[in-house]
DNA sequence: ATCAAAAACCGACCGTCAATAGGTTTTGAT
DNA sequence: ATCAAAACCTATTGACGGTCGGTTTTTGAT
């Protein structure tokens, strides 16, 4: 998946927002970035073929939703990036120590508590 | 940073190979892709350009080597798709959570280390 | 049913970037 | 000094995002 800048910012505004229609990203993003409102119609339409966002007729006009959550994005976005390297299983996890840096105390307590829960779905898969 | 087709499998190939002038990536890669010489000339010099690769002359020709470890570069792609939509400190954990189903047995214990190691770090930090 | 406004859609153009390759300059061995 | 190899320069092509003008479709009021 390839994402432009604006795709990116109409997307986190509408992950803030949960739903709009092109008038309202155009009303919002007109003030801070400019562009015309056939512009947004555009990205909104892009999206939408991406399947990153859901729409349908509210009136006579479409609302936008995110068709999935923010998380679940960076997650399909990781995996997309990183698939063609990861030859074996310890690619992913070294890309991980090359990462952890970023991480602090909370979160790795929090990685903790994902990887406990994972280790549990997968005894109860066998 | 952005990463072409070409551009991957070179990598990859130099990864495995440690060390390679355009020579020898155009005779491996001529037999199963085809292209011609100043195709692999381009790509290694676009790659020295991005920094993902050193050279040094030897005799006449250039050898290129990585010069980012695989795990390396995985990370680094992993943070620049991420970085635009990791707003608070819960984003990354949760994108972890969404590709926590990726991992197997072994390589939750290899994280559980990872995490278990940075705790260690953050605490001589303090 | 008609008609004007709104919304959606289509098509074009630009900029960027990877892939590709031809042509020119540099270089090093003889 | 010559000559072949290597490096470098410079298009060209093909995707794709951003942008916007113009056309078609939809819709709501009359």
């Amino acid at each position: 998946m390839q994402l432009g800048e604006l795709e990116k910012l109409v997307l986190q505004y509408l992950w803030q927002h949960k739903s709009a229609d092109v008038k309202q990203v155009y009303n919002y993003f007109d003030k801070i970035r400019g562009g015309s409102l056939n512009t947004y119609q555009s990205t909104l339409d892009r999206l939408y073929k991406k399947e990153l966002l859901s729409r349908h007729k509210v009136i006579n006009a479409f609302q936008y939703q995110p068709r999935v959550e923010r998380y679940e994005l960076i997650g399909q976005l990781i995996r997309s990036v990183t698939c063609d390297f990861v030859t074996d299983d310890n690619s992913l996890v070294a890309a991980f120590s090359s990462m952890s840096q970023d991480f602090n105390e909370e979160q790795l307590n929090k990685l903790e508590a994902l990887i406990e829960a994972q280790r549990i779905k997968l005894a109860k898969g066998n």
